[in-house]
DNA sequence: CCCTGATTCGC
DNA sequence: GCGAATCAGG
């Protein structure tokens, strides 16, 4: 498959806005995250972040290995919001990276106000709180959870716990963690909170 | 184990 | 230029 002006471009598409390589290589079909990544070096937009100036390292005399030979200039322009609120998803997103499409209707509590019309504000109010957003994933992953027993725990399965430890019908989450964390990325969300918002929410 | 990007090097 | 193999890391 060669990398055709169209196919590049959605590369380049997806890759600004933060999609990994394997994500873009299973959009485009036919490459490996391999290829996308040897293209993405090679059209010289491999480091997402665009600081021309500044200094990264001020004393870096040399470094054997993992040395990137060329940086520093990028056309691109520098990129203040790494979170960008990717609203299209046709494919099956297993992929909670930024949370985008959240499947409306679940039983909670819409905390957010209904902005007058015209006004393009997206979101990004508060970083933390426990958002809907969460909850509602952790609900919907409750019902799809593995629902595995203590004696079932691994290394890699996630240790949320559900139900009463004194009833029988008591199970962990059990969903794949991923990088070393106890939880899996539902639960992470609402396991770890920075402990603020708690506070100021009106009840 | 899953995943990520980075680098190398034969093609 | 390409990308599999490999490396390095979360």
């Amino acid at each position: 498959m060669a990398w055709t002006d169209d196919r590049v471009e959605t590369l380049k598409r997806m890759w600004s806005e933060g999609a990994s390589a394997s994500q873009i290589a299973k959009e485009l079909g036919g490459v490996t995250r391999n290829a996308v990544i040897g293209k993405v070096h090679r059209l010289g937009l491999s480091n997402r972040n665009a600081d021309a100036d500044a200094k990264p390292e001020p004393a870096k005399p040399e470094k054997p290995k993992a040395a990137k030979p060329e940086a520093a200039k990028t056309p691109e322009p520098k990129k203040p919001a790494p979170e960008a609120p990717a609203a299209d998803d046709e494919d099956d997103d297993d992929e909670p990276r930024t949370m985008a499409a959240v499947p409306q209707g679940a039983n909670v509590t819409p905390l957010r106000k209904p902005l007058m019309a015209g006004q393009p504000l997206p979101p990004q109010p508060s970083a933390n709180e426990i958002s809907p957003e969460a909850l509602a994933k952790v609900n919907a992953v409750e019902k799809t959870a593995k629902k595995i027993s203590l004696m079932e725990l691994t290394e890699r399965t996630c240790k949320w716990p559900i139900g009463d430890p004194a009833t029988p019908k008591f199970w962990f989450c059990g969903l794949p963690v991923q990088a070393g964390k106890p939880y899996c990325e539902a639960h992470v969300s609402v396991a770890f909170q920075p402990m603020s918002s708690r506070r100021d929410r009106r009840r």
